[in-house]
DNA sequence: TAACAATAGTTATATTTGTAAACTATTTTA
DNA sequence: TAAAATAGTTTACAAATATAACTATTGTTA
């Protein structure tokens, strides 16, 4: 026989993933006026870090950088970002907020603050702390240990040139 | 500029994206010896609700149900469940965990469970408490929020034959 | 009870994302 | 200076996501 409120007896990481795929759902639909549909936050992590390079979008947010490429390029091409040659390193790309780009994710940043509040409303402020305190430790636990690797690039390289 | 650990100022669903990528990231590797690389939530959750219809898994760990379709095909033919028709609902599939796939599914539990312990270690039990409370309310109230309609088919079909 | 709506599952299609490997260009290290 | 590491790109393929239309069955109601 099935459960039909079986959610407090899933493992962790089910648990975060149900609860991210529920919070974008409805976070896409405080959003529908906006042209992008998805990549919100890319957005949001490039508001607060402009000038950022792709490599640290990646590391932050657990994306894939041949992923990153292609984001980068449609947000390019939508003219919500600029990417700029770091002279100083000239391997980075930095990568900017434009006008256009900046006024859309000023209204992302909205809706994600917006769902926020509506989650933390009600709940003692001790235990939203908590709750913070908690998920953070757990992801830092998490990065240390092994590993498929993903996101990062740990030493990815160490069959060289195959032959 | 770029901050290294800005985790702590994203949004809830950021942060719970994220832990769940990490989390699955080392999971997969624990079980790197098992057949299938994925689907261990689905099997998790089928040990305990033997007999489920495939729309209830999907309502459970908000699967959309084409996916799902595809997904069960793959159990069946590597012999990880069974598909039977309800005759009481012969609309219904009741999907079973076949004697290979119990196997593989308990030693699937054995790295969810350990993992977990992994993240509960070093946490006081209220916190663990408070955490898992937290994290529940936040779906439940999400699932009353009004989201682009992903995975469940709260009336899907009101616009009615298109003519 | 006949028409209609709702439910469970399927098929088809298109787009996006995930993953791996190989690659260029640049910088760092030994 | 040669080798290794880093940042980003390209290609190719598998898998996930999203939409729409579909069959079969059951529930509702005029």
């Amino acid at each position: 026989m099935c459960n039909t409120e079986y959610y407090s007896q899933l493992p962790i990481g089910t648990k975060a993933l149900i609860l991210s795929k529920l919070y974008y759902s409805v976070l896409s639909k405080k959003l529908e006026s906006i042209e992008v549909e998805r990549y919100y936050s890319i957005l949001f992590f490039l508001k607060d870090n402009e000038g950022c390079s792709q490599q640290q979008i990646c590391n932050n947010l657990a994306i894939d950088k041949t992923a990153m490429v292609k984001i980068i390029d449609y947000l390019v091409k939508i003219g919500y970002v600029r990417k700029n040659i770091n002279l100083k390193n000239r391997r980075e790309h930095f990568i900017e907020l434009t006008k256009k780009g900046l006024n859309q994710t000023k209204q992302i940043v909205k809706s994600f603050n917006s769902l926020d509040e509506d989650l933390y409303r009600d709940l003692p402020v001790n235990k939203q702390i908590i709750f913070n305190e908690v998920i953070c430790e757990m992801s830092s636990k998490l990065k240390n240990l092994p590993a498929t690797d993903l996101f990062f690039d740990y030493k990815k390289t160490q069959k060289t040139n195959k032959k």
